[in-house]
DNA sequence: CTGGATGCCTGGGAGC
DNA sequence: TGCTCCCAGGCATCCA
């Protein structure tokens, strides 16, 4: 469930690592990484994965993380389901632990990944990363009702389905796609070709508005994601839908709505959300 | 072109 | 107690 705010959580607990140089990096799962083309073999060269590099910057754009090295190679990150990017001298030694950094200061950064539904990218450079970067809508904290309207207005697709959409808005997902549309009083299943402008403007507030709550509260911990240091977040109590289908709305008091919307579990509020 | 369906993967919980 | 089944969902891929 690592989004948007459990991404930005994980970059801000790398920071520490910032300027420190990488000795070596071990890889446990070679398929796990995969080169810009999306292949998994071949042989893996270290320095690809910023072995004898420092870390110049740490950035994030929606849901996808990229340490740029001062060799100008990038590694990038995605969490997928069940991601963790672990940091400290004990990071490394859990289960599902694919690739480990060691750095010079003997700390340890691992990529630990159960399900692996995520995985890590070598990039030749940051032109690489500004391609892929292109595919992907504005960032949901700086997300604009005009960007939604352009990439979304004429289409038929149920709301819900179409802000998990990366291409329309980068970093949500079903967690905060519902929890969007609650705090916008939008229903999920409406077509986008049906929203008029103060909707489009009220969900693209409530995107920026539920996505920095969660971030300040340290990402929604359910049961996979951690933060660097391995502490939970925070935000999952600030949850109003998402998994609390038949429990009362915390607006109108009625009872929460739950249902299958593409191919997702969806919550709602009937009585607030039109 | 759009949009719906499917498969990948593991751990945890429900149910028997 | 122990087994099986099902579900969680980001995203690539395939299909109508």
């Amino acid at each position: 469930m690592p989004e948007l705010p459990e991404v930005e959580s994980v970059r801000r607990g790398l920071r520490p690592l910032i300027g420190v140089p990488v000795a070596s990096v071990r890889v446990a799962r070679r398929d796990v990484v995969r080169d810009d083309a999306g292949r998994r073999r071949g042989r893996l060269d270290p320095g690809a994965l910023l072995a004898g590099a420092r870390v110049a910057s740490i950035e994030r754009r929606g849901k996808q993380l990229a340490l740029i090295g001062d060799t100008g190679r990038v590694v990038l990150i995605h969490l997928g389901m069940s991601g963790q990017v672990l940091l400290g001298p004990e990071a490394g030694r859990g289960e599902h632990t694919h690739v480990v950094w060691t750095l010079g200061d003997g700390a340890k950064v691992a990529f630990r990944d159960p399900r692996r539904f995520g995985g890590v990218w070598t990039l030749p450079g940051r032109a690489a990363l500004d391609a892929r970067w292109r595919c992907l809508g504005p960032d949901g904290l700086r997300v604009r009702a005009e960007s939604l309207v352009e990439a979304l207005g004429r289409s038929r697709r149920a709301v819900k389905a179409a802000l998990l959409d990366q291409r329309a808005v980068a970093g949500v997902g079903n967690i905060y796609a519902d929890e969007s549309l609650f705090e916008a009083g939008i229903a999920p299943s409406r077509p986008c070709d049906a929203l008029d402008a103060p909707e489009w403007d009220r969900l693209a507030g409530a995107i920026r508005r539920v996505l920095a709550r969660a971030v300040r509260d340290g990402g929604s911990t359910l049961r996979d994601y951690r933060r660097p240091d391995g502490s939970a977040g925070g935000a999952a109590s600030g949850h109003k839908v998402y998994a609390r289908a038949g429990k009362a709305c915390s607006r109108c008091g009625g009872p929460i709505a739950g249902a299958v919307l593409a191919q997702r579990s969806t919550c709602w509020c009937p009585r607030c959300q039109h």
